[in-house]
DNA sequence: GACGTTTTAGACAATGGTGTCTAATTTGAC
DNA sequence: GTCAAATTAGACACCATTGTCTAAAACGTC
């Protein structure tokens, strides 16, 4: 049974490294079986085609993510004490957990290439990925916008424009593939952070009087 | 000569269809060979085997969306009586003609899946598409700062963060190859520009209330 | 209308991948 | 150690695709 197991995991893994480079019609289920360590045998004895077993990746990674997705949202600051860098932490985290990360970087191409033929197939990970991601920072900013720690009219915009800010500066990078330092990470969230506290903090809020002051 | 042209166009741009929908491995010459109409000797005929076509088609979208990006970036507005409207308009003239345009979703799904095949097929995309957006935009925010219109520390960042704005509310369309309407282009690009504006605005008041929220 | 070029349909070999089968071997539980 | 289950390597038929080849047809130019 653990043996069993064992590479039940490692056919998974390896389906996943491969689907994700080369796609679903590039891999061969040979190229998975030698990377999995594994007769090819052994793959059709688990999962009944090719197909089942692109499905059965999809789902692993999809719950894998949401589940660390869920985690890193837990986290969001409720405390207010020092915003920019609780807010700077929190995008990291989230970046480096959720969106370049391994099965991050593997669900978005995945569905950029696939999802047109198996819509149904990433449904669950569009709603409870994205879509969670977006409604939960939505109520999150609402929290910090109702206590006063932001000054926001649109929760669902700024919470897409959060997240939109926290990418800003590694959609390069992530375009090709390549995954962020530390450093790199580190500095996108400072930037996204900064600006969403400019257009957002209760500092900043754009004071009414001036444009009556404009010198004359 | 004519005749010939016109298959060479049909070709490329069938070609094009395909390999956006399938990727390179997933197409096939026949599909390509009769969603253009044309046998498939004739496509031989024209190129010396997939590859090359493959090459060739990336050559030729490549370089007709960096024509266009020079030419939506050339309407960058250059006087800033009203700023907010014109960079709003200039927004909407990005995203709906370089980023979510056919040219534009074709060469970010196929530097997703064969960028890592073909690095150099898409250099010069990379110098000449996101490389050069953003080294524009940020000159074109410089020359707005120091007149200014705007308060920027750091013109790279803003650059990316506008264009990250931009396409905070589109993400979820695109992501699984959608186009969004014209409505919510013209939603998305206000809800950017005013964020942007209350960050980066010389005492920015907003004019107008809050768009409708775009949805998925 | 004649002629060289281009296109076409179809046949073709070669290749590579899928999924099945079998017989031998290994593994794990008892 | 025994026995059943799982794994393995290899062979196999089947199919799709690539790229070539050929002869016939269409085209365009003069």
């Amino acid at each position: 049974m653990r043996g069993q197991c064992a590479k039940r995991l490692s056919i998974l893994e390896a389906a996943a490294n491969v689907f994700c480079r080369q796609g679903f019609s590039g891999a061969s289920i040979d190229e998975i079986a030698a990377a999995a360590c594994v007769s090819r045998q052994t793959i059709y004895n688990h999962y009944r085609d090719k197909e089942t077993l692109f499905v059965a990746v999809v789902d692993d990674v999809t719950s894998r993510a949401n589940a660390m997705l869920f985690s890193v949202l837990s986290s969001f600051p409720d405390k207010a004490d020092n915003l920019e860098d609780d807010l700077t932490a929190f995008a990291v985290r989230l970046s480096k957990n959720c969106v370049c990360n391994h099965d991050g970087k593997f669900l978005r191409k995945l569905v950029q290439t696939e999802g047109e033929y198996y819509p149904h197939l990433f449904e669950s990970w569009r709603q409870q990925g994205p879509g969670k991601l977006t409604n939960a920072l939505s109520a999150l900013l609402a929290r910090l916008s109702h206590s006063g720690e932001l000054v926001i009219d649109d929760f669902d915009v700024a919470a897409r424009q959060f997240v939109a800010l926290g990418n800003a500066d590694l959609q390069l990078v992530t375009l090709f593939g390549g995954t962020p330092t530390d450093e790199q990470l580190e500095g996108a969230a400072r930037n996204a952070v900064r600006t969403f506290l400019r257009a957002y903090g209760r500092a900043y809020v754009p004071q009414r009087p001036p444009l009556a002051v404009v010198s004359a």
